[in-house]
DNA sequence: CAAGAAATGGACCATTTGGTCAACAAATTT
DNA sequence: AAATTTGTTGACCAAATGGTCCATTTCTTG
């Protein structure tokens, strides 16, 4: 039943060509739209041979899904009411940029599953996130509780982080049709600036040096 | 080859159910993951009626689309640099956060087709999109000149709030899960005040009374 | 090198799905 | 009421698609 480890050192290979053409194929056109045909033609294989690996469409997606979750770290994660939240909200944004920015296909993958309602997410990784949330909203609160930070509500809070940093991966076609032009590195670190900027201050934060403009 | 209004009664209430149930079911499922089946056993006709009114999935979907637009309005439209900065972004802030509770769908539609590249939005609505959002970049510039606002770049200003106020539509399964409840009117008000707290405070603006908490 | 395991790939199948057709029923118009 | 337009419906079709089978080839390993 289990996925033997062992030195497979051709199916390994194989495997992560075709999660990696999986990956832009679900962000690109989601679950439904992307037919296992074209993840083959992407990858460089016989369709037969993609089954042959993942047994179905849908354990592929999992999968993905699965392999996505090792990008999720951050220094927020282990964050306790005694750190500076200034640092470590900052800190944590600047990394959700970051991810937009060089991974937006994760982003997307997520957002379309989520859209979708979730369904594909395995209850293991539900209970997992809500445990991680439940932690990171506590601290909130305590920082809130010693008047720290000035924000109505821990959740609201973080979802606004999520939604900024997130947007400028899920609606990048809408960004740059807008803008006129394609996100730059430089546009991407003005940006960071100005939402760290924008949140900080919003919660009566000072921002810290380093997350400054100019 | 243009659809006549004429008195059609049967037709436009057809045409209505039609529509009301596609939106529906293209928010939750996406384009491709809607089957016209589905699409017409939802508004209770058979297929091949969904296929006489619109002649196509595709011009169905479009139909959806175009029908969606009319809600994107707002008094942010028609706001000028002398009108108090504070008073129109809360405003608007408010109204989006409205239309993402009311019409979640509508949200969800539109985040799916960005998200997939915005092809099958007409030139004509982007056009339409790039000319407002120009005129608003000029709003938002020309209160920065006159230093009643603080940010960095009006464009992200605008990206920001348009990605909270979304975030509560097109993300809900995953709020409604971590918060263990469903967003209820008194939730939204609540997030309401909290986003526009954050934003107008981010930018240095005070809050209206009629915005402000307790 | 020989035997077993892993990988490759073409042929094939059942189902789903968007869309057409033609016949028939209901409204409208003249 | 006759004629015409509009609406309703089932039968049908071709293409796409997820997935299976099985034969063949390539690796690995004793």
């Amino acid at each position: 039943m289990a996925k033997e480890a062992k030195s497979g050192a051709i199916r390994q290979h194989n495997r992560q060509k075709i999660l990696t053409a999986a990956e832009r194929a679900f962000a690109e056109h989601g679950f439904k739209g992307t037919s296992v045909q074209k993840i083959a033609d992407s990858a460089g294989l016989p369709k037969t041979n993609v089954l042959y690996y993942f047994n179905s469409k849908q354990k592929l997606y999992i999968a993905v899904l699965e392999q996505i979750l090792n990008l999720w770290n951050s220094a927020f994660d282990t964050a306790t009411a005694d750190h500076d939240p200034a640092e470590v909200l900052a800190q944590y944004i600047s990394d959700k940029m970051r991810l937009s920015q060089t991974k937006p296909e994760v982003s997307k993958i997520f957002a379309l599953e989520i859209i979708n309602g979730g369904q594909n997410l395995t209850d293991f990784f539900k209970d997992d996130h809500e445990r991680w949330m439940k932690g990171r909203i506590d601290v909130i609160q305590q920082w809130i509780d010693r008047g720290l930070i000035q924000t109505q509500d821990p959740y609201y809070l973080i979802f606004h982080i999520w939604a900024c940093s997130q947007h400028y991966a899920d609606f990048s076609s809408q960004i740059t049709h807008l803008r006129g032009q394609h996100m730059t590195s430089d546009d991407f670190s003005i940006a960071t600036k100005s939402l760290i900027q924008m949140i900080l201050t919003g919660c009566g934060l000072d921002v810290p040096t380093q997350y400054k403009s100019e």
